[in-house]
DNA sequence: ACGGATGGCTAATGGGATTAGCTTGTAGCT
DNA sequence: AGCTACAAGCTAATCCCATTAGCCATCCGT
């Protein structure tokens, strides 16, 4: 009987993927033991029981998703950071609905848990877009949990079918980044009218729907850093 | 042998409860069978299973908290509509975390399930908030999925323990209202200066913090209908 | 080669969901 | 009042899944 070559990431990574395959509910120890080839109860060799396989997909979930948002940003400030972030979050959601509806429900046990790491990871990328906006320090806390709320809000809605009527789900989500733009940049001095509103580009079935006013249309709409 | 005199409503209506106290995930027939005082098979007579039962609970969940956000909601309009459904909303999933936390991940089967139906009936009560804002009518829709997306991110991050930090979750909240109220009031004509931001009032721990703007000082802040 | 640590296996336990089939209140009818 | 049919309970049994115990093979360093 020749040896699996298992480790528990790699038993964590195949957890994952099945989590997005068959939903988090019906991820199951026999189910991921037939998935990479042993017995169930040689899964306990590589992780502790099921309650410890969620935790290690949720921590691994925090981490792409925080290397994601992350990355998204990098080169970008303002409005345009604040996009890429909600766009990148979202796209790992939708990607990976079952890894990460791992993360809910799971609360760190100590301060050293690698679940507060990850979590703190993908804190900080939304917080870097939060530097493009004048949020005074004492609002940074409320305003990363509204943000947060936002996305976390929006993909788990769709990712579980939350959103039954006809709207367009990608226009609704661009309406939402431009929604909270508003919502931040109206914090700072403004020294432009009213915001155009809904006019539509109408770029057909591009990404770039709803204002994408990107760098050259926004100067001076809002104190950047 | 007395009859328990049950029927399908008491048995979800003690589901909920249960659900509400330890939680959705330990949620098991046996424990509600013992609740409500039949050996657990009997409870088979009343709800299909456990998914029929959860679904049951949802919708539930979705009619009251319905009821609790529209009839916070009225004789206010603008501002102090949305904070009072945003307030009726997270006090109803604060104090009933298991029941609504059985709405996320099930979908509507059918146009005729139950469920559509409570579904919409707490969307319509944010679609009167948003008929104090000028928002066209092409925008409604993303408009609400923008706003209950907003509210149940927030809501489930809470009731999951998802904030970790020091700051204080009301405080988060109020200031979650005040950014949606600019994200919507943003898309009006404008008649004013820069939003004050973040002065607090100071009223200890009284609930009307961050800028209770309510009717007294928001003459023409927006266009209300 | 050897020996411990490691990773895998079979067998067994226990809990929870669900079903089958029986029994008995109970409501409604005569 | 008595009869009947259905509704609501119950016991027993089954199946699935998580988890544990204890055994055996493999690998790696000596």
């Amino acid at each position: 009987m020749p040896r699996a070559g298992l480790d528990p990431a790699a038993v964590v990574a195949a957890g994952a993927a099945l989590a997005d395959e068959v939903g988090p509910a019906r991820l199951t120890m026999g189910l991921l033991a037939e998935r990479v080839g042993v017995r169930t109860p040689s899964l306990y060799k590589h992780v502790h029981g099921l309650d410890d396989l969620n935790r290690r997909i949720a921590v691994l979930a925090l981490n792409e998703a925080a290397d994601a948002v992350g990355g998204a940003i990098q080169g970008y400030a303002g409005r345009d950071a604040l996009a890429a972030a909600a766009r990148a979050f979202r796209a790992f959601v939708v990607a990976h609905p079952g890894r990460y509806a791992a993360t809910i429900g799971v609360e760190p046990s100590g301060p050293d848990d690698p679940l507060a790491a990850a979590s703190k990871r993908l804190l900080s990328a939304f917080t870097a877009v939060l530097r493009g906006y004048e949020v005074p320090e004492s609002d940074v806390d409320h305003a990363l949990r509204t943000l947060r709320s936002l996305c976390h809000g929006f993909a788990t809605l769709q990712s579980a079918n939350g959103f039954q009527w006809s709207a367009d789900i990608d226009d609704s989500f661009e309406w939402l980044i431009a929604f909270a733009d508003r919502g931040l940049c109206a914090m700072c001095d403004r020294r432009e009218g009213p915001v155009a509103g809904t006019s539509r580009s109408a770029a057909g079935s591009g990404a770039g729907r709803y204002l994408p006013r990107s760098a050259e249309s926004d100067g001076g709409r809002c104190a950047r850093s």
